[in-house]
RNA sequence: GGGCGAAUGGCGGAACUGGUAGACGCGCACGACUCAAAAUCGUGUUUCGCAAGAAGUGAGAGUUCGAUUCUCUCUUCGCCCA
């Protein structure tokens, strides 16, 4: 018999789905719409595994839904902008445009290779200035909401490449490239007010009912509503400086306060400016880096003031006011009152500068002997050592009654804070989007009129290695409007904006005029599922979700509040990691395996050491290159194994052994189509039973069941089952109609799993079949005969196949005669039988 | 330090609202085919025990006729935040 060629059936598909355009989408109202979207990729060279985990996962889901008869759209676009562009252009002189350009056609045609039914007439690239300058546009509209602005922020400056670094490119206080000390230095940059929709962000995570609730907590706690309140500190010691506000969520410790700290930005600094030693103080804050973590993690160091603080709940008592490393301007109002009993933080701080230490909250049970040493205490319990406030139960009461108390006497107010910081979207870099922004002789910022956009990115010949290069293009960044000089802004846009709408993008992929056309979306949007990493989950995510809030904002006809309707985070795809007795990483194909030993390929005397199974990286070599499994294996073996053994939510080992039987199994299920065609031709007249029939219903329940729960991996689990089902049950003789009616419905459910395997079947068999989700019948489900279980003290005793729906007396008349139960029951009177009908009895004696 | 989640055979993992623990796959063992091997097919595979049987879902308790599932305490691991 001929083996299944997957090398030239599955080709033969993917030209005639192409030829065809089978997925190309219509906007057609009279169908129910599913916008299934996968995060779209980052065109860093060629794809990974976790690419074709994601882009598997969701064309199941897609080619079921359309197979359900929705009118589905499932694009694929590039995340063209970032720096690994910029970094190849620098290292290998190459433009920017041309590697991306060079790399998206590759990682085209590597997905093209895996068969998924994506609607390429709908292909965005954010690089494209077709893409850019709608949101070009974007940025003006939001700039006329007053929802963008322009303000001076610290960044990490590497001093050495004079460039801006992100958080994570900041290892250890260096410099990822250069190696240099890294600075905080202040920069003019421009932001998004995302701070203004916290409220919003955080109350419509609640109507969010598809996403994964660990996104939502996390997102949750990023915009980190706090309840507090400010509080109005009278000061003493000075001329100019009469009050300090603080922001607090625990007004009630006031009692324990023992200084006041400012951040080094807080506009009273500017009596200081001419203190040598608070230039020094505030130059050494500037070497820490702009993390919180960093700031969490360095030692607390204050410049003590000749000021001092007022508590506003007992005249009497007077604290010393300090500069602080550790208070941040952009929190609250950049003041802090520090009481050290009570965070950890607070009491570092006093022990280095011997500042008293107060306690004023007990642990309910201790008494007023407790005292704080060298670990504040954060937990609830009762106020004590603080006049008024004593005996009050903390936190519950205790901080409402001092916030009414600092209400009433006028010296604080209740105040809610967020932790959400506004978004800034300035990067001093080439590779992104250009700020459709110019600047006046005066420096102020102007608009870049409608009619000149978009601003186009000008083509680079060379890249040196400091700065950002657009900044030295006088060329293009002088200009001249209506005789008058202006410059244009160097800063380009954080590759975030670009992704926090191109599934707008998607739905009018062709309009020149907008970004978006609002038809388009009306039917389109929301999307109904959404799928991605989980190291989204804060960022992408929340940015999209805001864009959505910002673009509606004053603009009646924008409705869309939320983006993605159901989300769904994958795992990740692992691999064991080798390393050699000399503790080089080895990749999988530089290791052989000899009687369940690992040698180095090139040299089998040397052992391998297997390491733990990680997350598929090139720095530890554990990478498996997915073309090679296609080539070797088949596109349908590859889905079928990315999906087999692990739920997609949960990381995945990836193992020679299993890419080979998924292999092996699509061989196997081939054989059987064969099988099934000669049971056909031999035409029997009768069926000798209606099992295949039953079967074919359980089936299909499950297979819609596990696709409607991603249970993906028990699908696979449902199609081993019914191989060998199938396998055997051909011994059994059914007419030609039976099996035709039965198989064919199987087949169909296949469809999203393997679809190159069954496409070539459907046509190779040549039967008649229904291309649409084959419904099961409820009824056909419940079985004549019960497989009851018989427990005699809640131990399992027996199986007994009874009819259905026995009653419990019909039920233990059987169980008295039943041999293998009669020595659990002589001369023993049950005190107890609980009945679960069609289900199970326990027998108490 | 805080939040969230997880822990089931040699391994990856099943088990619907508490009701047959270990589906399915990998691996392993035995058998068939073969001069032989690979491939393929078949059978078996939680542990202890020849067996009847007993124990068993990270540890310990609790609720229940009955707990992988619910509650509490602890341990370990993962992720996020600090």
């Amino acid at each position: 018999m001929e083996r299944y060629n997957f090398k030239i059936i599955e080709e033969k598909w993917q030209k005639y789905w192409e030829e065809k355009k089978i997925f190309s989408t219509k906007l057609d109202k009279s169908k129910k719409k599913f916008y299934c979207l996968e995060m779209f990729p980052y065109p860093s060279g060629k794809i990974h595994m976790g690419h074709v985990r994601n882009y598997t996962i969701g064309d199941v889901l897609a080619r079921f839904k359309s197979l359900q008869g929705y009118n589905v759209l499932h694009p694929m676009g590039w995340d063209s902008f970032g720096m690994p562009a910029e970094n190849a252009a620098r290292q290998n002189n190459l433009d920017p445009k041309t590697w991306t350009e060079r790399n998206i056609s590759t990682m085209k045609s590597q997905l093209k290779k895996l068969g998924l039914s994506i609607d390429w007439s709908r292909e965005i690239s954010t690089c494209t200035p077709e893409y850019y300058k709608h949101q070009q546009k974007f940025f003006l509209e939001l700039y006329d909401k007053e929802l963008v602005y322009r303000k001076e922020q610290y960044v990490n400056w590497d001093p050495i490449d004079k460039t801006v670094l992100a958080n994570e490119q900041v290892i250890d206080g260096k410099g990822w490239r250069s190696g240099a000390v890294v600075e905080r230095k202040k920069l003019n940059q421009w932001f998004f007010n995302i701070k203004k929709f916290s409220e919003e962000l955080l109350k419509n995570l609640d109507s969010l009912k598809d996403w994964p609730n660990k996104v939502k907590i996390m997102q949750k706690n990023w915009i980190g509503k706090s309840f507090g309140c400010e509080v109005n500190f009278k000061v003493e010691g000075s001329n100019e400086v009469k009050e300090i506000k603080c922001f607090t969520t625990r007004p009630d410790t006031l009692f324990g306060m023992s200084f006041l700290a400012l951040s080094v930005d807080h506009p009273i600094a500017k009596f200081y400016e001419n203190d040598k030693d608070f230039l020094k103080f505030k130059k050494n804050c500037s070497s820490t880096g702009t993390t919180e973590e960093a700031i969490a993690n360095a030692e607390k160091l204050g410049f003590k003031t000749n000021l001092y603080a007022i508590n506003p709940l007992d005249e009497n008592i007077k604290v010393p006011i300090y500069f602080a490393n550790f208070v941040l301007m952009d929190y609250g109002f950049g003041a802090v009152f520090g009481c050290p009993g009570h965070d950890q933080r607070d009491l570092d701080f006093a022990l280095k500068y011997n500042l008293k230490v107060k306690t004023v909250v007990k642990p309910s049970d201790a008494d007023d002997n407790f005292k704080v040493k060298d670990e504040a205490y954060t937990g609830p319990g009762f106020i004590f050592n603080s006049s008024f406030l004593n005996g009050l139960k903390c936190p519950e009461e205790s901080i409402i009654k001092t916030i009414d108390h600092l209400e009433e006497k006028k010296i604080g107010k209740k105040q809610v804070n967020f932790r959400l910081k506004d978004w800034g979207v300035s990067r001093q870099r080439y590779w992104g989007c250009p700020i459709p922004i110019i600047y006046d002789d005066k420096g102020n910022p102007k608009k870049v009129p409608v009619d000149m956009l978009p601003v186009v990115l000008p083509q680079i010949s060379k890249f040196d290695t400091t700065g950002n290069p657009l900044d030295k293009l006088d060329n293009w960044k002088n200009i001249k409007i209506d005789g008058k000089n202006y410059t244009r802004e160097t800063d380009t846009l954080d590759t975030f904006v670009d992704s926090s709408w191109y599934f707008l993008r998607f739905c009018s992929p062709n309009d020149k005029q907008y970004g978006f056309n609002d038809d388009d979306i009306k039917y389109w949007m929301p999307v109904d599922q959404y799928i991605g990493g989980v190291e989204h989950a804060i960022l992408h995510l929340l940015y999209s979700r805001f864009f959505m809030l910002a673009l509606s904002y004053k603009n009646e006809k924008f409705k869309i509040k939320e983006p993605f309707n159901g989300l769904f985070t994958q795992g990740m795809v692992c691999h064991e990691t080798y390393k050699s007795e000399d503790n080089r990483w080895l990749s999988p194909d530089e290791v052989e395996t000899i009687n369940g030993e690992k040698f180095e390929k090139d040299n089998l005397t040397k052992k391998v050491k297997i390491g733990p199974s990680e997350s598929m990286s090139k720095s530890k070599k554990n990478t498996i290159d997915p073309e090679k499994i296609i080539n070797n294996f088949g596109a349908d073996a590859a889905r079928l194994f990315i999906l087999s053994d692990s739920p997609p939510e949960k990381d995945v080992q990836w193992s020679d052994e299993g890419i080979s039987s998924s292999n092996k199994f699509i061989q196997k299920l081939w054989m059987l189509n064969q099988k099934i065609l000669n049971e056909i031709l031999k035409n029997h007249p009768k069926d000798s039973n209606n099992k295949l029939a039953k079967y074919t219903n359980q089936f299909l329940k499950k297979m819609t069941d596990n696709l409607n729960s991603f249970s993906y991996n028990k699908l696979i689990a449902n199609l081993h089952e019914t191989y060998s089902f199938l396998n055997h049950e051909m011994k059994n003789n059914y007419t030609k109609n039976t099996i035709i009616n039965n198989y064919s419905k199987i087949l169909v459910a296949m469809m999203p799993i393997i679809p190159h395997f069954v496409s070539e079947c459907i046509e190779k068999n040549n039967f008649k079949i229904d291309l649409n989700w084959p419904s099961y019948d409820e009824n056909m489900l419940i079985e004549d005969n019960i497989n009851f279980v018989v427990q005699i003290n809640g131990k399992k005793r027996s199986i007994i196949e009874v009819e259905r729906d026995i009653s419990e007396n019909d039920l233990l008349i059987k169980i008295k005669k039943d041999n293998n139960l009669i020595k659990y029951l002589q001369n023993k009177e049950p005190n107890k039988v609980i009945f679960v009908k069609n289900k199970l009895v326990n027998i108490i004696v």
